[in-house]
DNA sequence: TCCTACGATGGACAGAGTCCAAGTCAAGAA
DNA sequence: TTCTTGACTTGGACTCTGTCCATCGTAGGA
């Protein structure tokens, strides 16, 4: 649980109480939380934290790789802390649930240059949609 | 051209003059366009549409299968009109520019069973990411 | 031509996210 | 330890995207 806030003191990050609390939300289970549902949880910790300071943070974390922003819907991104492990990910077209998944196959190498159009493609994202059994 | 309203008249659509410059707009060039730049071009050729029915008849034509809903940041969604040729998408990371591509191999099929925790999986789309040769 | 149900309108509203000026405080310097 | 300063936080206003709803207009069948 430290490991992301070792990891973020040795980049020179300035630790204060918000961002310390933003991180241990993230860095807790393994979940995919909109950036209001981390205020929420960050408020119960911490009373005062601010939305804007969620955004600050999120957008920080993200910058910094430590944390992955997944837009599956139009609606609130969702932020996923499994940044170091590639994965792509299943989501429940009812519910919006998350769930990471590791698909065999290298889809990169399934784009052929001539399908590129003088692109620089750095990444691939795969969503895999359908229902969770809950909602089936 | 008139294919899409061919087949909508087909299917039952009311014709109005609203519903056919938005379906116009959509047929014309192939590019993905946002709700806003529909609702701007639609107001070239019909200054009184509103934005309300720019969305309700986006809405439809992507219930009826004429047009793919594209998510491919946390901001406006776009509307790809190429909803009979199944395809994926190539998104410069910068502007938001986007291609159609079509990749070769079935990410479908790269996702193993002990991997779906019980979903029905029922699509699969691929987002490749990168700097557009404007950008790069 | 008339009717009527379906569609359009526009303004209010909601959710997600950004911006900014002013206040606060972490952490290096003395 | 105290001081200093620039980076961080705050909260409220604002923007952007999208939805909702009551009312008005009209396409197209009788």
């Amino acid at each position: 649980m430290s490991d992301l806030l070792e990891r973020l003191r040795g980049r020179g990050w300035r630790m204060t109480s918000q961002r310390r609390v933003v991180a241990e939300v993230l860095d807790g289970e393994h979940v995919h939380l909109t950036a209001d549902e981390v205020h929420a949880r960050a408020a119960q910790r911490l009373p005062e934290i601010s939305r804007a300071t969620v955004y600050n943070t999120l957008g920080e974390l993200v910058s910094l790789g430590e944390v992955i922003e997944v837009a599956t819907d139009g609606r609130a991104k969702r932020y996923d802390p499994n940044a170091h492990r590639p994965h792509q990910h299943l989501v429940c077209s009812k519910c919006g649930t998350i769930r990471d998944v590791h698909p065999a196959g290298n889809p990169l190498a399934d784009l052929p240059a001539e399908q590129r159009y003088g692109f620089t493609v750095s990444e691939v994202e795969v969503t895999y949609r359908g229902l969770c059994p809950n909602c089936a």
